[in-house]
RNA sequence: GCCGCUGUGGCGAAAUGGCAGACGCAACGGACUUAAAAUCCGUUGGGCUUAACGGCCCGUGCCGGUUCGAGUCCGGCCAGCGGUACCA
């Protein structure tokens, strides 16, 4: 294949401007009190979700996001505003450690180099990012504050009062620990045998390890959590007014899971003991008709019969030897031992047998359940399978089958709210429970709190040192606290951490040893958009006076893949910083737009395996980063999941080919020249009312993120033109403003090179005022109507814009097309829509 | 199962309830060229009809509804993609 002819010299331009923006520190946003800072501005913060610097470099996926960013800062530059876009680095994470342990290259090595790389790369798109603002998570100076925020966190609890954070010493009660918003407990974890290692939830798939295949099992460890449910109601609430969409609301709501309903006591027959159920239909409490135990309920050891207890022993081993998969595999098949014990209904007073099974969880409400075989699915399997009464409470509104019935209805064969809806029937059993002592309306979450500690080398250690099985935080000017150096970062195989290794560096006084756990990758990326606002700060984790300006985000894009727990976690975070007083603003981001993925040209999800993954850096090498960004925003809309397409790259490359030549014309020894056609000349009314409809709809398009139909209007504002033989100069150098957050180096040339013939003010296009629309110029004396005959389009004809409603009517009804049509019918009414359409209805 | 998103030409897609298919790709025809590439101009949803200009019918996953008028709103399905997994 020979090479292939250039469109336009952008492989020389494209250089030259990345550089000169660099040199002259374009795109960096003073603070504050700090040189060249205009407090007159208004500020706009628009972030991208920082990377991973994996070892693969960048794919398609993650310009996409990055563009859309990038063509809202320059826009919002050229608006006026003090406009704050950083990038960094979510360095921390398990491939470089994985590397090293196949290498022993330290981490952070491979970390440094892969950032070289991403760095190299973005800045080939033309990226206007304040790189002075860059920051790594894997830099001391940046971790410490991610291990002052941990203290944060560890020195406060939620005051169910105030429903606020507030710091641990305004706590009264006699156990700080079951209060604080981090604290330590056995808690089942993904062990994997094989790896010798704890297991992260996404790093287990099909309940085998992500890495290997190794089966994978849940075993108690003692782990750091974060009390995130006590914020569950907070970060329910305070989702609402955000910009986001409603998917992903919907997404996080459910992910929190709220449930409301009622806790109910059931006493246990021959035993001085009550079991607590929660639900959330205790209207249905006749119906329960027997009761489920988790198979790690404590009290099953208790409550067990002699003749049962070992089929329940049998039973309990079997499900804790069960693996993830397994418990999946046989989810649809109800399991469980009868244990030998007896409840009794404190509304019906039945004697109800009490079982055992792993269909109810012991995570979740409180580990028990009432069997209501009739309004409740998995209930009614469980009963069915074994023979347990069925007992119809709910008679349905319609005629529906009772029993299976889940929804509202009104009770039956419950006396105490005998014929009552459901609504009701809940308010009054509710209430009746609370008068007899026998139970409380309650609230649950199918939130978890936060498993936050990882047994691996890269991450950031925990602040804090044991001293005789006691936890205690290490002061905040030891921060911050470095891994300490080792060779082999392999996990050591007890499910000790590897920093066990570094014995000088655990042991922390003759009394105390460092925490050897290190946080998630999570944790970094909690807070970044915080830092990014004053990243050099060494005396706080963000100053007062930059958070106040710069926050909130006022425009988040990212990929669905973090819809919950990365904006879950950060909001968490930044709501308990806010509780302190340490951050002004309650939420993190205001406005969140996630795109949508870039599929390989086949339709696929683009991977090694399927050979279609497309490297920004050859696109570009072919058509140049303004096609590649242009392209990546003209291929549908940002949230839409896309396939890349080459020949669409080639499309929207001769598109700036043609942009150029609207400019430059070759001469005779084949060099670019202004061309002959651009004079100072008044534009034709036509001319002008195009540049202006495409000023507002580039305008509006851009404020509402639909960038291929911006462009699909500048490719209409460029065919005009080219027809044109005499090229009004300024009409075109406004053009190039508009164009020039989506292809900065294309306009940013030709624009200087306006400047060497034709007078300009200001010597670069990022000087420029973003251009104003006039309505006045986009109406037309004439416009094209269409006459409709019973909602079919019969005629159009060219009428005056200002023609009244009657005038269009009497204009349709002598119209000869349409007398044609409504010959011989009577005729209806008539709609007249001014500046659309008229349509005559006749029968 | 449940929840969410998406279904429009050969393809990517446009369209405040008001002329479906803007813009681009691909394809075809023409101009330029010794030729090709590049560039420029034009045609391009399907069917029927006309010598031609033109005209008619159908058409936004399927069925129904609201409306003078539905790709758009409402109800019920179907398919693809994504998330989730017994949360009482």
């Amino acid at each position: 294949m020979h090479e292939r002819r250039k469109p336009y010299p952008f492989d020389s331009i494209e250089p030259k401007w990345q550089t000169l923006w660099d040199e002259r520190r374009l795109f960096h946003a003073p603070n504050p009190g700090e040189p060249g800072f205009d407090p007159a501005q208004p500020k706009y913060y628009v972030l991208d979700m920082f990377p991973y610097p994996s070892g693969a470099g960048l794919h398609v996926g993650h310009p996409e996001g990055y563009t859309a960013t990038d063509i809202v800062a320059r826009y919002k530059r050229l608006r006026g505003f003090n406009v704050l876009h950083p990038m960094g680095w979510d360095a921390f994470g398990l491939p470089a450690e994985q590397y090293a342990i196949r290498t022993g290259q330290h981490p952070e090595i491979t970390t440094r180099q892969n950032i070289a790389r991403f760095k190299m790369q973005l800045k080939r798109i033309g990226f206007s990012y304040d790189w002075e603002r860059e920051i790594t998570t894997t830099d001391p100076d940046y971790f410490r504050w991610t291990q002052w925020i941990f203290l944060q966190i560890y020195g406060s609890w939620l005051n169910p009062e105030t429903q606020k954070a507030e710091p641990i010493a305004t706590y009264c009660g006699d156990d700080p620990d079951s209060v604080r918003l981090a604290y330590v407990a056995e808690v089942p974890v993904n062990w994997c045998p094989e790896l010798g290692t704890v297991l992260a939830n996404e790093e287990v798939i099909d309940g085998k390890s992500e890495v290997g295949g190794f089966p994978v099992v849940r075993r108690p460890m003692r782990q750091w959590m974060l009390r995130i449910t006590a914020f569950a109601e907070r970060l329910i609430d305070e989702l609402e007014p955000l910009a986001w969409p409603d998917g992903i609301k919907l997404l996080q709501r459910n992910w929190i899971g709220k449930s409301v309903g009622a806790e109910v006591q059931f006493a246990v027959a021959d035993h001085d003991e009550t079991i607590t159920v929660f639900t959330t239909r205790p209207d249905t409490l006749y119906g329960a008709t027997y009761m489920v135990l988790s198979p790690e309920n404590s009290l099953v050891a208790r409550l067990a019969s002699p003749d049962q207890a070992e089929a329940v022993a049998i039973y309990q081993k079997e499900v804790a030897a069960k693996s993830d998969l397994e418990r999946t595999d046989l989810a649809k098949d109800k399991s469980g031992v009868f244990i030998g014990a007896y409840a009794l209904n404190p509304a019906s007073e039945a004697r109800i047998p009490i079982w055992i099974a792993d269909y109810v969880l012991s995570g979740y409400g409180t580990g028990a359940i009432m069997g209501v075989p009739a309004h409740d699915e998995r209930d009614l399997e469980f009963a069915r399978k074994f023979d347990l009464p069925i007992l119809e409470v709910v008679q349905p509104p319609n005629d529906e089958v009772t029993v299976g019935f889940v929804g509202e209805g009104t009770a039956i064969n419950s006396p105490l709210i005998e014929g009552l809806a459901t609504t009701e029937a809940k308010q009054r059993i509710s209430a009746w429970l609370e008068e007899q002592g026998l139970g409380r309306r309650t609230i649950n979450y199918k939130l978890r709190d936060w498993l936050f500690s990882r047994q691996r080398y890269w991450g950031e250690p925990f602040p804090i040192v044991w001293s005789e099985g006691k936890h205690s935080a290490i002061s905040e000017s030891e921060l911050p606290l470095v891994p300490p150096p080792l060779d082999d970062f392999k996990p050591t195989g007890s499910g000790e951490p590897p920093l066990a290794r570094a014995t000088d560096w655990v042991r922390y006084s003759d009394a105390a040893t460092r925490e050897l756990n290190t946080m998630p990758q999570w944790a970094g990326s909690c807070w970044y958009y915080l830092r990014f606002c004053d990243p050099e700060n060494n005396g706080r984790f963000v100053g007062e006076d930059a958070e106040r300006y710069w926050m909130n985000v006022d425009l988040y894009v990212g990929g669905t893949e973090h819809a919950v727990l990365h904006l879950l976690y950060a909001r968490f975070w930044h709501k308990v910083l806010f509780d302190l007083g340490h951050l002004k603003t309650n939420e993190p981001f205001q406005r969140l737009v996630n795109q949508g993925i870039i599929l390989g040209e086949d339709g696929r999800k683009m991977s090694k395996r399927w050979g279609n993954v497309i490297d920004p850096l050859d696109v570009i090498a072919l058509y140049g980063a303004d096609a590649f960004r242009c392209y990546e925003m003209f291929m549908g809309p940002l949230e839409q999941m896309k396939p890349w397409s080459m020949t669409g790259v080639e499309g929207v490359s001769r598109f700036l080919a043609r942009v150029w030549r609207l400019f430059m014309e070759e001469n005779q020894s084949g060099e670019w020249i202004l061309s002959s056609s651009l004079a100072e000349a008044a534009p034709t009314k036509a001319q002008l009312k195009i540049l202006h409809a495409t000023i507002k709809k580039v305008t509006e398009d851009i404020e509402a993120l639909s960038f291929n139909t911006a462009i699909a209007q500048m490719m209409i504002f460029v065919n005009a033109f080219t027809t044109a033989e005499v090229r009004p100069v300024a009409e075109l150098r406004t053009f190039l403003v508009l164009l020039n957050p989506f292809a900065p180096h294309l306009s940013s040339e030709l624009y200087e090179s306006l400047g060497k013939r034709f007078s300009i003010t200001s010597p670069e296009i990022t000087d420029q005022p973003w251009p104003e629309y006039e309505e006045a110029l986009l109406a037309e004396d004439e416009i094209e109507i269409a006459l409709q005959v019973n909602g079919k389009v019969r005629d159009r004809v060219q009428v005056a814009t200002a023609a009244t409603r009657e005038e269009l009517e009497a204009l349709a009804l002598a119209n000869p097309r349409v007398q044609e049509f409504i010959a011989g019918k009577s005729l209806g009414k008539v709609v007249v829509i001014p500046g659309k359409l008229v349509n005559v209805v006749a029968t």
